[in-house]
DNA sequence: GTGGTCAAGCAGGTTC
DNA sequence: GAACCTGCTTGACCAC
């Protein structure tokens, strides 16, 4: 992007055809690399003309063109015509105008492109090419932010496993419960688990023998807790 | 020389 | 079926 074309443009251009050699050759918009091949590069592009003097929309010629650029132009075609830069006025209106809407009716197309001395299928592409760039970001952004959330969740699953370690490592007696009532520890038997307690509990018996299934990270948090 | 950027091409899908 | 879109690719240009 370092683009050297000057900045603090009009909208007006040096164009070749408009101007003052309507040079009858003047185009050298997309489609026409053919024959002339470097056409392009004389007349060029960003560069100040051999003047010195610059040429604000390097190439955006609008009219006749369609029949050249079915010729040459193909991606697959001999030769592509030499790359357009456009110049920072055009972006920077090309910019605005996508602030505004991401997409265009045919109407805003032609009308920028009449602005920009631009074909509409420049500004459509532009806009396409604008459209494609910011969704690429965006992945770009919600990526780094699934990447940080997989980076905490991870951290969290190691903790609540090392808990979870040490929990069984602790293989802490039944709680004792005291008897809302009495204040006194309440046998056993009078407890009542929860089915997934209840499973742990039944397992404490067995402990020694049986290998447990992993518990519920979060409810075995408070060895001692009362039920 | 290499990698990044960007205008522009094409293919294929969607919408009206 | 034309117009438009997205996705992918190509090739020119530029900075390093």
């Amino acid at each position: 992007m370092g683009s050297t074309s000057p900045s603090g443009l009009e909208l007006t251009m040096a164009v070749p055809g408009l101007s003052s050699s309507s040079g009858s050759e003047g185009f050298v918009g997309c489609g026409a690399g053919n024959g002339n091949g470097n056409a392009m590069r004389d007349l060029d592009m960003n560069q100040p003309a051999s003047g010195g003097e610059e040429e604000e929309f390097p190439m955006g010629i609008v009219e006749e063109d369609e029949e050249e650029r079915g010729a040459g132009a193909g991606a697959g075609g001999p030769h592509r015509p030499k790359k357009l830069r456009l110049s920072k006025e055009q972006s920077r209106l090309l910019e605005e105008s996508f602030r505004l809407n991401h997409t265009l009716t045919p109407k805003q197309k032609e009308a920028l492109a009449v602005k920009l001395k631009l074909r509409p299928r420049q500004v459509e592409v532009w806009f396409q090419n604008r459209r494609a760039r910011t969704k690429l970001k965006q992945t770009e952004l919600e990526c780094e932010y699934l990447k940080r959330c997989f980076g905490s969740l991870t951290e969290e699953n190691r903790r609540l496993q090392r808990e979870v370690e040490e929990l069984r490592a602790m293989r802490v007696a039944p709680p004792t419960v005291l008897s809302p009532h009495t204040r006194q520890p309440l046998p056993a038997s009078a407890l009542t688990m929860c089915p997934r307690c209840e499973r742990v509990t039944a397992a404490t018996a067995t402990a020694a023998r049986t290998p447990r299934p992993a518990a519920n990270p979060y409810h075995p948090r408070r060895p001692s807790a009362a039920f």
